[in-house]
DNA sequence: CTGCATGCAAACCCTTTGCATTGGG
DNA sequence: CCCAATGCAAAGGGTTTGCATGCAG
């Protein structure tokens, strides 16, 4: 953790952001949590702790880290946005499985992965940059339909 | 299109719903535009016909529609939920390349299609179904990013 | 006719913004 | 010390809901 803790310092600071005691925490429960999270389930793991910070700080944070690539930021359903570090996000999440209704979320489930295979070519991402002049950071599958409890 | 409105009206007809006003121009719209459309812009292009349709009864329209499966939603980066006709939806579009801070959308783009390999098993929407308790009716790929304006 | 569907307005929820105050470097 | 960062409350934007009325079957 103190690895980490020096590594989100070093990359706010190396862009002029102080190291606050906001994002220090937003950033310790995003690590301890290691699942997406919304911004109000972040407001109330910081209530938990006795913190006293706002959940206008906690969108502004989270949309700093998000800047930053420390986090990555998913929106899916008709829910809120969900955040996560952005290293488990890479290497954990890809696929997803959404209830259009309920907003409920199956992740990276055994199941999913099996049935479908996804293959990028190397120079996807290169290819890609130069044909719509975006950089990739994240690459997503999404299965979605009606869950049993939402189809009645 | 008559043999659409055909069959949109018997797929309503069949759960018990009645195929009204409003129901058809909706319908007609999303057939019309054939891309993604917000609700707010169906909403105006009912003003420009001159109807008086409410933006209440387009989302409750959408929503039903989308329960039956004849449109289907997605909601990409920090933007509204975007709606269209099922089959149009499944033939034309299946990935995405959005950039995370403007939420400009590129649908279907050749380079995407190019750049990845997709394979749906045959069994997959069994198997997903037996496990997960989830009926799907879309699949999508999303790429997401900086494009070369958001990253300054 | 009968009850589902609608229009309107108000409510709701998530997120952003304005502003005075605080605290990190 | 100074300015970026914060907390609070209010505003914003998309979507949903309550209720009286209208219209499809």
């Amino acid at each position: 953790m103190a690895r980490e803790i020096r590594f989100w310092e070093d990359k706010l600071k190396e862009k002029g952001y102080k190291f606050s005691m906001p994002r220090k925490y937003i950033l310790r429960i995003l690590r301890e949590e290691n699942k997406f999270l919304s911004a109000d389930e972040i407001y109330l793991k910081l209530k938990e702790i006795n913190s006293n910070i706002g959940i206008a700080t906690v969108y502004r944070t989270l949309e700093l880290l998000s800047r930053l690539s420390l986090i990555c930021k998913i929106n899916v359903g008709t829910e809120k946005s969900l955040y996560m570090l952005s290293q488990d996000c890479r290497e954990k999440t890809s696929s997803y499985l959404i209830c259009e209704k309920c907003g409920k979320i199956i992740l990276n489930n055994k199941c999913l992965k099996s049935s479908i295979k996804i293959r990028l070519k190397d120079n996807a991402e290169k290819n890609i940059y130069d044909n719509c002049k975006l950089k990739i950071n994240n690459f997503q599958v999404f299965f979605s339909g009606l869950c049993d409890k939402c189809a009645e």
